[in-house]
DNA sequence: TCTGGGGTCCTAGGACCC
DNA sequence: TCTGGGGTCCTAGGACCC
């Protein structure tokens, strides 16, 4: 989609559809999109919020509806799956369609590509556009050339006269550290590349690196698409993932000790509550903190047995944070974020109780957490939470 | 008033085991 | 009398994507 979150969220005012129109951002935030309006102004997606502010002051801000997006997304998706099953969704706003077997019913891939653009224009006033091409990342590549509103078909044999020329950092997934290294050592086009022989690339930058800079630049990476894709909306499609987290951006620097253990009991809530919704246990627990200084550390510890009990996870990253604070020594840190992550996702059954260490008690926190879930399931987030959490909660 | 939140994958060192 | 080789697991950091 084109500019997915701000088309979304104007296409029902049309009085906006030429105004400059920023979603995300805010305090502390970054703009999780921009129409074209903004974008001549310079706004990029990913940009902090208050840089977009400085570029376009009189830009209107808004935050993202999910509500709202989630079911269009929904929708999109199901009409490529019309198309063909092969869908790999890699997020609310984009997915790679392998169209192979398609072709015979319904026409060639550009065929196929105006098919569906009108068909989402029609039945939800946005634009999209479509790179066709023989690999995932070359058919990314091309979708971003095709932008906005367009088609871009990059044929196997245009691949190196229209490819090469390209700065190296244009390659889907090549970033901007892999960019700055390549460039530091004189490799600045995606030719200057293909030309280095493979052996001499991944002694350059490490095997794995190596070989797959080698199949990106030559055209030559994956043409298996994995169907269904990834946890964008959750569990029920796909493989299930193997961590699901949580973090926050604090509205302030943090110093007190207490405010972060509260905030952790926020974060491990949500994570421990995800986790059983979607019927999994994690044996892993994670803890991120960006300090001030935005220099991020993680600390994680695996336990005996995998948990979805919100007071373990929460009792888990407090030590995790206590070790690492302590460490610090005198000099206090104030932390910008907090994050809890749980990982190594394992599928729990009906019936599966946790195994208790010998001589534990039961404590009862897994019926605890199972009648929260249910209040919580009829009667909203907020129904029922930890007494230390109400009356600061921005949620629960 | 700089710099979100959700993920995946890879590397590398050390512990531990046979 | 001087230390191998292979494997797994855990932890921390980093790159990358949308």
């Amino acid at each position: 989609m084109d500019a997915f979150y701000a088309s979304v969220m104007i296409r029902d005012r049309p009085e906006l559809h030429d105004a400059p129109v920023v979603v995300g951002g805010g305090h502390r935030g970054v703009v999780l999109s921009a129409n074209y309006p903004a974008r001549r102004f310079g706004i990029r997606s990913g940009m902090p919020g208050t840089q977009a502010q400085r570029l376009c002051p009189h830009a209107i801000t808004m935050a993202p509806d999910f509500g709202l997006l989630t079911p269009v997304s929904r929708s999109i998706m199901d009409t490529f799956r019309s198309v063909t099953p092969v869908v790999e969704v890699t997020s609310l706003d984009e997915a790679f369609l392998d169209v192979r077997g398609a072709r015979r019913l319904l026409g060639s891939p550009t065929v196929i590509a105006e098919r569906l653009r009108s068909r989402v224009r029609a039945e939800h006033g946005i634009t999209c556009s479509v790179g066709i091409a023989a690999s995932v990342s070359v058919a990314k590549l091309a979708s971003r050339q095709a932008k906005p509103d367009g088609v871009r078909v990059i044929a196997p044999d245009r691949f190196v006269a229209e490819v090469h020329p390209l700065d190296i950092g244009d390659l889907h997934g090549v970033g901007e550290a892999t960019r700055r290294r390549l460039h530091r050592i004189g490799l600045v086009t995606v030719g200057d590349v293909a030309a280095i022989p493979v052996e001499q690339l991944r002694r350059m930058v490490g095997n794995h690196l190596g070989s797959h800079l080698h199949a990106l630049v030559w055209g030559a990476d994956r043409t298996q698409l994995r169907p269904g894709g990834a946890g964008v909306f959750g569990f029920g499609e796909g493989e299930p993932e193997s961590s699901m987290g949580s973090q926050h951006t604090l509205a302030v620097d943090v110093g007190d000790r207490h405010v972060l253990h509260r905030e952790l009991l926020s974060l491990a809530t949500r994570v421990a509550g995800r986790a059983r919704a979607a019927h999994r246990r994690g044996r892993t627990v994670a803890l991120t903190v960006r300090f001030s200084d935005f220099v991020t550390v993680n600390r994680s510890r695996t336990l005996t047995e995998p948990t979805d009990v919100s007071l373990e996870v929460h009792a888990t990253a407090v030590d995790l944070l206590d070790q690492l604070l302590d460490g610090l020594g005198p000099r206090a840190r104030r932390v910008r974020l907090v994050g809890v992550r749980l990982e190594g996702l394992q599928r729990t059954h009906d019936g599966d109780t946790r195994q208790l260490a010998f001589g534990e008690r039961d404590p009862g926190w897994p019926d605890a957490d199972r009648a929260v879930d249910r209040a919580v399931g009829r009667f909203g987030s907020t129904a029922v939470r930890p007494a230390s959490l109400i009356g600061h909660g921005r949620r629960a």
